[in-house]
DNA sequence: AATAGTGTAACCGAAACGGTTACGCTGAGC
DNA sequence: GCTCAGCGTAACCGTTTCGGTTACACTATT
């Protein structure tokens, strides 16, 4: 299924992150993300396992970023928190031999499938860096 | 949230009805769906709301479509399902003043929001008729 | 009156995500 | 070498959503 709010929090944590260019405790981004350090280190996990962050151990260990924010798009996080498509596509198989739900599912197969791949390109065309463009640039005009 | 089995469901059904031109209990529905009358009431009632299917109580009683085939596009019936929008934007709410979370949400939003402009546009261009259409082909094909 | 239908409420079960607790492992600093 | 701050992971719970099921009220035809 669709990435529900990990997507969302992981951009928002890696772009504080590249900002800050330091190194950061599943405690502490906890605190900015509002929940708990071990939802944090089961999600950045996934994100280590891809090579977007690395973690240390022992004491003053961490979290850090090991690519630079324009090196890592919206799709690469994606990749990384599931696999599979992005979007869900809602088919029925309750008799594969009728044609009339193979016409159906084949509609949705094919409109899932190019939105799909909308959202693909999209995510693929986002760095992390151009969001810390936004966020600086919003910041600025809010301050 | 995405309508999960019953838009392909529902579409399935509403061609059946169409082709078949009579009308059908929710027992007969229900075993054409390989589920039980109850969710066909469930189902179809909220298409009977938006004026797609007419029910009618008592003995001889049953569904029926009262729109032709193609009268009705996928959009419809999705409407019908649920109100809002096809796809479930996940972004994240737990910072509404920080400009990094309000910069990756909107990453999200502008891409899910043309993925489903894509999708309505899908949908709404596609009537059951075609779906019927293609059905009888795959199925002379198979033949 | 009997019967074949719809209409609806109530409850259960499965799946997914997030939150929480608990415990083991590791490494820096005293 | 001990302590303690950190990650790694398993286990369990609560919530939500959808589908399945039972139960019962209502209605219209025969």
């Amino acid at each position: 299924m669709a990435t529900d709010g990990r997507l969302a929090r992981m951009l928002h944590v890696l772009v504080h992150m590249g900002l800050l260019g330091g190194k950061e405790t599943s405690e502490r981004i906890a605190l900015m993300l509002s929940t708990n350090p071990v939802v944090v280190r089961r999600t950045l996990g996934a994100l280590r396992d891809h090579g977007i962050v690395a973690s240390e151990g022992g004491r003053g260990g961490g979290w850090k970023l090991i690519k630079s924010l324009d090196q890592v798009t919206v799709l690469d996080v994606q990749r990384a928190l599931t696999k599979g498509p992005i979007l869900h596509v809602p088919i029925s198989r309750d008799h594969p031999s009728c044609p009339v739900e193979w016409a159906s599912n084949r509609v949705l197969e094919q409109a899932h499938a190019a939105a799909e791949s909308y959202l693909v390109r999209s995510y693929a065309a986002t760095t992390l860096a151009q969001i810390a463009k936004d966020a600086t640039v919003k910041a600025s005009v809010t301050t």
